[in-house]
DNA sequence: CACTTTCGTTGGATCGGTTCAAATTTTGAC
DNA sequence: GTCAAAATTTGAACCGATCCAACGAAAGTG
């Protein structure tokens, strides 16, 4: 029988429903906190009256600040909010991380922005007990944001070069670049082009050596570095490696790929820096009717399971998605005030979008 | 040089910054708040002191109280948070709530949880402006817990039978489903399975139409009104058509095709509640090498993205799935204490998956 | 110089609860 | 019937900010 929700009426207070039923408001307020210690008349009192003034409970907004915590974690990042529902990476990292947020009670908020002035806005006035950061494009601008808020945070994925304060939890870049590189090197590849992700703000196109070692995240870096250790061991010119800058889209991949395959010595095999490059390329190739991994062998990152029902399957560096998710979440619920860093192991998962060189 | 967070020392707040600085604790908050008004060398004064006391600027739970508005609206289901990210149909209309989220400033807050218990703790703790509900399985008991908050919400997905007072935005199942069915009629179909979405918690298994009449969740017992409603038009004995409850899943589709093709008489037309139930049935069928649309066609129900690049894409009722994220956000936003039910048109998309009955 | 504006600052009230020590009532024991 | 122990209830303090009426000082006006 509750009647109509009105906009106007001011809502009903604890206060008020305690000066209906003729008790404290400390009363009223353990009625709902806990009822056990109340009279049982006196605890059907009040609640009557609650029921009676259409008072929803005991305002969140109220008891958050006597309680101090939010029993929410924030999860920030500088794409748009849908990002957390389209990227694939993303979204497997998220299942891992509500996961754990389930077992725990702990809900979730969704923190980003359209612009970086209402991200960091966002960031500053963000309800949780603490942040996990992706640190995907415009990484350390978030790191920023989150470490002036003075909460527990995370940063998903390892900054190499960053200050050691930060608490981070990633995989080793470089190592599992190079585990893609070398897979490919020993089944005779020579020519290679890199599909690398963003680097700078700028959008997209051809990039170069140099221009990479300033992304602004670090993984970007890391795993251009790993690919070219390993290429140079093996006495392949890197400097004449085309590295195309995608926004990791389908439409800049394509670009990429037109720009790569328009030169006179295309590649034998591609080296993505991200599984959902590796599955754009995967359909570019296709309708030029260039084979995988007959003409073309192609690697990626990351290990999302849309990589594991492509055609052909892909093969790519497996990092423990699961457990970074994981590990987050606990890291930010029991905060004990030490930062750590984690570096988690990659895999090397072969499928079949990975063949012996043509040549 | 922010010194190291220790989880210890108590956090510094507004107040003692004042105190620091030596002016009122109204004047500190202008400083935050509306720096404009405050005199610059007061302003960096304050600014200096908060700095040198390591102050992460004003927190939001204090904030929070006296403005009122949380600015974030809260999506719930019954399921566990992993839903969000896992389902194709959660994920696209996430992705479109995000969207409108984002257009807004808004924020979102993943509520859900493990066990029931705890399920009515976080919508009652949940400090969000609103609450969009998904009305899966357990809807009805979300409605009511989500009411009780007395905040605005909207139940996404039509309850037909239910209150009125609730806001709601759904399509109509009923015509969606009959939509469904027509079609495959009209290919000369005559022997049906329906595929049925969660019809009570009891996990999966053959049911009846009895069974689904009382079913929790209205948008399942729609549909199966629709397709047998079309079915009867054209004097198919809707008694005999087979229905297995699943519960969405991959493991309980296929049960449900063990059962269904187990029969004497199997189906030439299968009708799925979701798209989702039609992609897991696919592979199966596929693995069991009946031939889609040779031996049997399926139509599923949502218009998930996958369902397009499926093998063979799918036939589908599809559903406005942005549309309806954007008008509930809308309709939490701009809350102005009116209820609206709003049924929005679906539309029958005919891919690969649906051709001529064999017989 | 007295008088009004304007600008900046102050401190109390408020948001809506929870908590706890102290006060009060009830119960139990003798 | 008395008194200590146990069970309830009370009311003040607090959580961390924002808001606003009132006030003091500086600037402008006649």
């Amino acid at each position: 029988m509750a009647p109509f929700i009105s906009a106007k009426t001011r809502p009903v207070r604890l206060a008020d429903i305690a000066k209906a039923a003729g008790v404290s408001h400390g009363t009223a307020s353990n009625v709902f906190a806990r009822p056990e210690i109340v009279r049982e008349e006196v605890r059907e009192r009040v609640k009557a009256a609650a029921e009676a003034m259409g008072y929803g409970g005991p305002d969140p907004k109220g008891r958050l600040l006597r309680a101090g915590k939010v029993n929410a974690i924030g999860v920030a990042t500088a794409e748009p909010l849908s990002y957390f529902f389209d990227d694939p990476f993303a979204r497997v990292m998220m299942a891992s991380i509500s996961q754990a947020c389930d077992a725990t009670g702990a809900g979730i908020s969704l923190v980003s922005a359209a612009n970086n002035e209402q991200l960091a806005w966002n960031i500053q006035s963000a309800l949780v007990d603490g942040f996990i950061v992706f640190c995907v494009d415009g990484g350390s601008r978030l790191v920023e944001l989150a470490r002036e808020r003075k909460l527990p945070f995370v940063a998903l994925d390892l900054d190499s070069d960053d200050d050691d304060a930060v608490a981070a939890i990633g995989v080793d870049n470089i190592a599992g670049a190079g585990l893609a590189a070398r897979h490919l090197t020993e089944l005779g590849h020579r020519r290679f082009a890199v599909l690398a992700l963003p680097v700078a703000d700028s959008g997209f196109g051809p990039t170069t050596r140099e221009q990479m070692e300033k992304a602004l995240y670090s993984g970007t870096r890391d795993r251009l570095r790993g690919y070219f250790a390993e290429l140079s061991r093996v006495d392949i010119d890197v400097e004449r490696v085309p590295i195309y800058e995608t926004v990791n889209d389908e439409e800049s991949v394509w670009a990429g790929l037109d720009h790569i395959f328009a030169g006179a010595e295309t590649p034998t095999a591609i080296l993505a820096m991200s599984d959902r490059m590796a599955l754009h390329a995967l359909d570019w190739l296709r309708q030029r009717g260039i084979t995988v991994p007959g003409d073309v062998s192609i690697v990626g990152f990351d290990g999302v399971p849309e990589g594991a029902v492509s055609s052909p399957p892909l093969t790519t560096i497996v990092q423990p998605i699961a457990e970074m998710g994981r590990l987050a979440v606990k890291a930010i619920l029991e905060n004990d005030g030490s930062f750590s860093r984690q570096s988690l192991p990659v895999q090397l998962v072969v499928r079949a979008s990975s063949g012996p060189s043509p040549a």
